[in-house]
This record gives structure tokens, C-alpha cells and sequence, in this order.
DNA sequence: TAGTGGTCTAGACCACTGG
DNA sequence: CAGTGGTCTAGACCACTAC
């Protein structure tokens, strides 16, 4: 049953809240053993396996570490994991309260310099797709895409019209599923991406580089570049589940 | 028992495999319903919650998206999410295969300036332990740190010796727990930054910002910049969990 | 209102590891 | 080798919601 005995929560989350607050509030520190199973399972009044999915949760999220025989304890945390997300850049903009606008500015299918060919792990004299496009928020440039597409491992990008739905848009319906590798850094503007930008040439550049895996290979290459002084990655700390 | 039946997996990790395996070879599309729970566990040849504790987790991890009535269903992703991790400094730092040394080049305790103030949630008047320190990999500029420490939560900072220990290692050992919110942005360099860091003024610098909390406090709050040209943050995306 | 997911128990056996 | 965590079952009741 939805056990919402006390506090319309589940016993298993109630034990967490419980666990996460002695921590916070310092009564138990890195380090410190916490009590195991059995005793949860007892002093809470539970079962054993409701004990265990309470620790074993706070395991995945990284605030305790648990081993056997040792016992479970409080986790000594040596980083921090940060938790990005980073939404489709139409409801990025929409989010900004800002009206969203897409200007393919250049499509070409060709063999890929040697460089973006690595990228994309392609064999030699393969061509790729190549998009070049600019996203406005109410009119301003607010990013600006330079996109490589594997067109073995997505035949279909070469007949869709970007110039109607983005192609990160586009890919995330098309394409069944991804893993991403992730690239962020900082540039100065040279003088074409200023141009583009409307920015002056060597103002700062947020660079986002995003490389999409299906199946082994990789579907799509991207670098994305914002004007610095208009757009940061902003993140709430979200434990690691 | 720790079942390794088959592939020395745990059967509801072999579960999880075998459906991923599904999605990711597109037999099961974004949005297609997959099996529910009874039908799993009758054709996996386990208990109900066998098969349940695979969908609960593959629906943690963003992997499938469940509904009472409704069943299981691949998740339609509309999203990315990266996850950064951000390793302690020296610890960045020798991973490059560098020497690590730490210069401290400011230390006072004073009534911070009114942005600072209100990025601690401090009370008008109040002071705090405001530090400039500059990370160095192989005798050359690395990071440079520009923190605030609110004395009311973490008192012991005072007596601190932050010329032997990185003040976000000092706090990670003295601090019980904490929350962070982070901002990462893309900068010109001033010509202070500039200075400190060895690079020429208006040069691309890479900003992150962190906030971390502890008892619904602000602990404290740092800018740290690293030169752009020679520090980028890198990510292998992993599924939420 | 039927069917799916959400939670829980009591009992069980196994695996790993510190003393 | 004892104790802790890891996994599993069979059965149960409840909650939500699409039909």
C-alpha cells in the first residue's frame, strides 16, 4: 500500500528525511556509521527491505557510502556533481519570456575537414551534412549553431527543413535514442562569429560542444557559441539521483 | 541471494539491460509502451517486484516513463541533462599529470560590498572572511579564486591557515553538508584578472560561480576563473541516476 | 471500474569483509 | 567466521487513472 502513515510520505522516503536531516543538521558527519539495516528496520517499525531501499537510495544519491560487514556511514563527499540541464533551445527562449526565431544561414553536404571528420569518427571521403544556423530571442542573436550530421547513421536529416524546426529539435524526434558527450569553454569571438553574434570580435563566447552517440556511432557533431555577457548556465545542486 | 545466474548480474539488472538493449537498437521508440511489471516478471521468470525494482529504476534514470493504468512507455526525451563533475582543485589538477601549489594573495574580514552581501544572505553591517587565491599547475596560473565566507556559519574559518589547504577543501571537511547552486559563464578578463592569471587583458575567461548552503544558510559563495584558452569543462553524459 | 503501478511484509539465502 | 549488506519470493493491499 502507499503507506502514508504519517507525513503523507512513503515509509522509505520518511527514513530518508529523517537520515538527510540528522546529517544536515550535523548530528551525524562524514565519516560517522549510521545505524544499518536491521536497526532502521526495528526503530522504524518496518521491514527490513523497506530499511534497505531507504539506504540503499541515499547510496545512489551519495550521502551515504555502504559496504558490507563495514556498515553503512555518512559519505565524505570529494567533489560535487553538477547537474546541468539543458533544454531545447526553443523552450530555452520561451522560458525567457523572449519570442524564438531560426535563420538557417548556410547547408551544404560535403566531406568534412579532417578535423570534424575525426569528430564524427567517419571514414575517409564520407560526406556529412552541414549546418550553419542562428537562433534569435526577440529578434537579438542569442545563439549560434554550427552543426555536423552523420547522414550514415541519419539518412532522413538530408529532406528535413531546418529551416522550420531546429536540428537538435529535429534529432531528438528522430533519432531513438543518445548518449552526449559535452565540451563547455570559453572563447573570444573571431571576427565571423562576432559578425554573426552582432558582438564585437573578441568578446567573450560561451562555447557548448555536444557530440550524439546511437548505436556506436556518432550522429551528430555541434558547437554552440552564446554571447558571454547575455547567457550563463545556471544550475540548482541536485544530488546525484 | 546475489543472483548471477546468467551473466553475473542480478536478474533486475539483467532486466534493465535487456530493455535498454531494446530501446537503443529501436525495436521500442520514444513513446512506445514496453511490457508492464507482471508481464516481465512471468517472461524474466522473477517476482512482480523483481520486475518492478527495473522499471523504478530505469524510470529514475529518465530511461522510461511510467503511469498508473497507463503502463510503461519510453521516455520521450525533451531534454538533456549533463552532469559535471567538479573535482576538488588539487585534485584537478594532478589528474593533468601537474604539481600542484596554492598562493594566497588577500585575506580580510570585512563588511562585504552590497552585491557580495546579498549573494550571502547576510544581515546588513555583518562581516565576513573575504580570500583572493590563485591555484598553480606546474608553477603556471590555473585558477583563480575570488571567495567569500559567512563567519556566522562557519566561525572556525577564522582561524583557518588557507596558505596550506585549498579554502573549498577546508570547507568540504568542516561543513557537515551542503547544498550548491552553480553559474557558469564566459568572461572578458579585467586587468587584474588578467595580471594574476598571466594572460592578456580582454582575453576569453571561464567563470564558474558556486553557492553552497548548509542549514538553509549561505556558507559561502566563490568566483573562480580559469583562462579559456587552457581549461575547458568535459563530460561524458550520464543517465540521471 | 478494471488494470497498472506503488508500497509493504516475513522469511530466506548468499556474498563480501573486518577482526 | 560472524555480521552486514544484496538480492529474491509470494502474497498482499492500496492508489491512481484511462476507458
Amino acid at each position: 500500500m502507499d503507506r502514508q502513515d504519517r507525513d503523507g510520505l512513503p515509509a522509505y522516503e520518511r527514513i530518508k528525511a529523517e537520515i538527510r536531516t540528522r546529517i544536515r543538521e550535523g548530528e551525524w558527519g562524514p565519516g560517522d556509521p549510521i545505524p544499518g539495516e536491521s536497526e532502521l528496520a526495528a526503530s522504524f517499525g518496518v521491514s527490513r527491505l523497506t530499511a534497505h531501499r531507504a539506504l540503499r537510495e541515499l547510496a545512489r544519491e551519495g550521502v551515504i557510502e555502504r559496504r558490507r560487514r563495514r556498515g553503512s556511514r555518512v559519505a565524505v563527499r570529494t567533489g560535487r556533481d553538477i547537474v546541468l540541464e539543458i533544454p531545447r533551445i526553443e523552450r530555452l527562449v520561451a522560458e525567457l519570456g523572449a519570442v524564438y526565431e531560426l535563420r538557417l544561414l548556410a547547408r551544404r553536404t560535403l566531406v568534412p575537414p579532417a578535423e570534424i571528420r575525426a569528430r564524427l569518427e567517419l571514414a575517409a571521403g564520407e560526406r556529412a551534412l552541414h549546418l550553419l544556423l542562428l537562433h534569435l530571442a526577440d529578434r537579438r542573436p542569442f545563439q549560434l549553431e554550427d552543426r555536423w550530421i552523420n547522414l550514415l547513421a541519419v539518412p532522413a536529416a538530408a529532406d528535413a527543413d531546418f529551416t522550420a524546426i531546429a536540428p537538435g529539435s529535429w534529432l531528438l524526434e528522430h533519432v531513438p535514442w543518445s548518449e552526449a558527450e559535452h565540451v563547455i569553454a570559453a572563447e573570444n569571438a573571431d571576427p565571423a562569429t562576432a559578425a554573426a553574434l552582432g558582438i564585437r570580435p573578441g568578446e567573450a563566447v560561451l562555447v557548448i560542444e555536444r557530440r550524439t552517440r546511437n548505436r556506436n556511432r556518432v550522429v551528430t557533431w555541434a558547437r554552440f557559441r552564446h554571447p558571454g555577457a547575455s547567457y550563463r548556465l545556471a544550475t540548482a545542486f541536485a544530488p546525484r539521483s
